[in-house]
DNA sequence: AAGACGGGGCC
DNA sequence: GGCCCAGTCTT
């Protein structure tokens, strides 16, 4: 059971959701679980208003997973288009296969069944469990840590992702009626997105204000070891990757190796690059040259 | 526990 | 330019 305290920190996260909430397409009501589903897949790692105009289309042209699986993967992978991470189109249609396969072409409602997917980790599995179905879960995202280190712990930056540590965390806070619950995991990304953001949280705006620690704290900058810098991106092997597969996905024909040698003179290194396309199945090889997996 | 994995938004 | 983003998988 929450304490009282944690129960006005949930009320009023509730109450300013409600008033808040952005109109993103996947919050409609009545949406079915694989519309949710979807949205999921696509928000992990990238930015909810980048994602809107990917997901209305997906959606349009593949309404229930039956739709999906029934185009080869190659399909799924050019209407990702440059969304980033190719993996998740790919897990997205592995998984829609299973769903015909293995559940009568239905999302499954239980957390096991979630999280045996492929790209469905614990936050996917918990999302997709409370949003899609209303059930009772705690979900926690970046943005969600980043609301309870500072609100709670009163610290400036969340420590690292941990299941362990994060999901007690949030199940303390989490109210106990269903609709509630359901409204604070929402509200509190919400709230990290909008409000309490990594770099200039808008604290004039915060529903929580008055009971934030970090605030009472008098806002203690970041101690300890600094997040380890992201490696640069410009000339890696993620961004030729990247550049490897929008060749594929404008190709219907194999594309010969020489004709991808032009993307990079360095000739090992697009080996390796290929190599690994093909290791993660986003891309197959043959004598006439590379394409993307037709299953 | 640490790295790899896209691409774009934002300061 | 660097940091961040509704994470997950692999080693």
């Amino acid at each position: 059971m929450p304490r009282p305290r944690d129960d006005d920190f949930a009320t009023r996260v509730v109450a300013w959701f409600a008033g808040a909430a952005r109109p993103l397409p996947w919050r409609a009501a009545d949406l079915s679980p694989w519309a949710v589903l979807v949205s999921e897949f696509m928000l992990q790692q990238t930015q909810a208003a980048r994602v809107v105009p990917f997901w209305e289309r997906w959606m349009a042209r593949w309404p229930t997973p039956a739709a999906l699986a029934s185009e080869p993967a190659a399909e799924a992978l050019r209407a990702w288009d440059r969304l980033g991470y190719p993996r998740r189109a790919l897990w997205l249609h592995a998984a829609a296969t299973e769903l015909v396969e293995r559940h009568g072409g239905e999302v499954p409602r239980g957390l096991d069944a979630l999280l045996a997917l492929k790209g469905v980790g614990p936050y996917t599995a918990r999302a997709v469990a409370a949003f899609a179905f209303g059930d009772r879960h705690p979900v926690v995202d970046t943005n969600t840590r980043r609301v309870i280190a500072r609100a709670i712990d009163g610290v400036a930056v969340a420590a690292p992702p941990s299941a362990a540590r994060d999901l007690p965390a949030m199940e303390r806070l989490l109210p106990a009626d269903r609709e509630a619950a359901h409204a604070f995991n929402a509200g509190a990304m919400e709230l990290g997105a909008t409000v309490c953001t990594a770099r200039t949280p808008r604290c004039d705006e915060c529903p929580v204000a008055a009971l934030c620690a970090w605030r009472a704290a008098g806002y203690p900058p970041h101690e300890g070891p600094r997040r380890r810098t992201q490696a640069r991106f410009e000339g890696s092997d993620r961004q030729l990757r990247g550049r490897v597969m929008r060749e594929l996905r404008a190709a219907h024909t194999p594309v010969p190796r020489g004709e991808l040698a032009a993307l990079e003179p360095d000739e090992t290194r697009l080996d390796r690059v290929l190599a690994s396309l093909v290791a993660d199945g986003l891309a197959v090889g043959a004598v006439d040259g590379y394409a993307l997996p037709h299953n």
